[in-house]
DNA sequence: CATAAATTTGAGTGATTACTCAAGTAAATA
DNA sequence: TATTTACTTGAGTAATCACTCAAATTTATG
């Protein structure tokens, strides 16, 4: 069996998933995840494998933690209209906390390059494949209800809408305007009919 | 007077400019920037005083080359729903361009720890704001031509497409299907009033 | 208790980072 | 032609990077 590990795994990688999201990985040292997951050079190799492993860990934990739950919000609204609005103003209301890093966690820690990466692209594809057919499914959900009108493309309207996210998350590094993005996007949500 | 610069300031820039947009700011090193300039040490830190600073210059180029150039794409059109579909065609086409370093340089090449830097997002902010002014403008001067209908909202209208233009070049880097985006852009700019 | 297995520890690796600096070189002006 | 001014050159800096490795330590099992 051997010696029993000291420190705590899940915590570890929290500490890391929050360390990419805020930073990047470029700008994540070793010495910062070393320090902030309170463990040595050796129990990192032998745990996490090496640096680039330890973020697909931390997108994985981001997947499962955040990226999840933001999607229990807009099933906790009986309707679709309200439950995307939600989801926007959960989003926006992150975007605000000053405890939380800012913007998603996928877009902040890799950069273009770092796409590139076989292995980070094709997880990261997946992720936005899940994210897109999510939204799409509850569309063509609220369309067969009633609620949403049938003349929506459900699917050109998830891809637009996951685009439209991104942008903003991207935009909110720039200048964080809480109030302007809620009109924007309330104007946004109208228009393209929802 | 002194000796004279052998090398061209403009082309120095161009190719770092390249380098910047297709690596990214950290992803790039003094080495890869000295050897694509072809310049050396001494020269560099002469004309550009940092790394940070010919990251500034380089922006700056962006914007009056490559922005600006976006920009009259969309003018020289005679109405704004063809000049807006142009200018889409044009990002796209160039999103598709293998020649061409992907996305925006300005998302590319700046991190979010990066524009936490006061002289990057002090440029940068403005950069948007201009943009978005940009759009504004030519949507107005569209609704009153009677192009557009007036019950659209400029601002707003413009904000939108700023973010989603943003979150299409985010997320052409994980997977671009030029059809899937222009058949998604049409769907969206019709939805939105366009 | 002895052995085997796993983790912890911390010193140390070579490579790369952005950047400095002093000496050498070229051109315009007095 | 002599001087001044600016640019070029390339060796060199300290710091940091991700990562390795062998010895020490701790635990479960025979």
């Amino acid at each position: 069996m051997g010696r029993v590990r000291e420190f705590e795994d899940k915590k570890a990688l929290e500490k890391a998933m929050l360390l990419f999201w805020e930073k990047g990985y470029d700008n994540t040292s070793l010495k910062d995840l070393l320090k902030e997951m309170n463990i040595l050079n050796g129990s990192f190799y032998n745990t996490f494998g090496n640096k680039k492993n330890l973020l697909l860990k931390a997108l994985e934990y981001y997947g499962e933690e955040v990226t999840a739950k933001r999607g229990e919000v807009l099933t906790s609204k009986a309707l679709f209209r309200e439950g995307i609005r939600a989801l926007f103003d959960e989003t926006f209301q992150c975007l605000g906390d000053r405890n939380m890093p800012n913007g998603c966690m996928i877009a902040n820690s890799l950069s273009a390059e770092l796409l590139k990466d076989p292995d980070l692209n094709r997880f990261l594809l997946n992720e936005v494949k899940q994210f897109e057919s999510f939204f799409a499914h509850h569309i063509e959900k609220a369309i067969k209800s009633g609620e949403l009108s049938s003349l929506l493309d459900a699917k050109k309207t998830a891809s637009i809408l996951v685009a439209y996210i991104q942008g903003c998350m991207k935009l909110s590094h720039v200048e964080f305007d809480k109030d302007k993005f809620k009109e924007q996007t309330e104007y946004f949500l109208t228009s393209i009919g929802l």
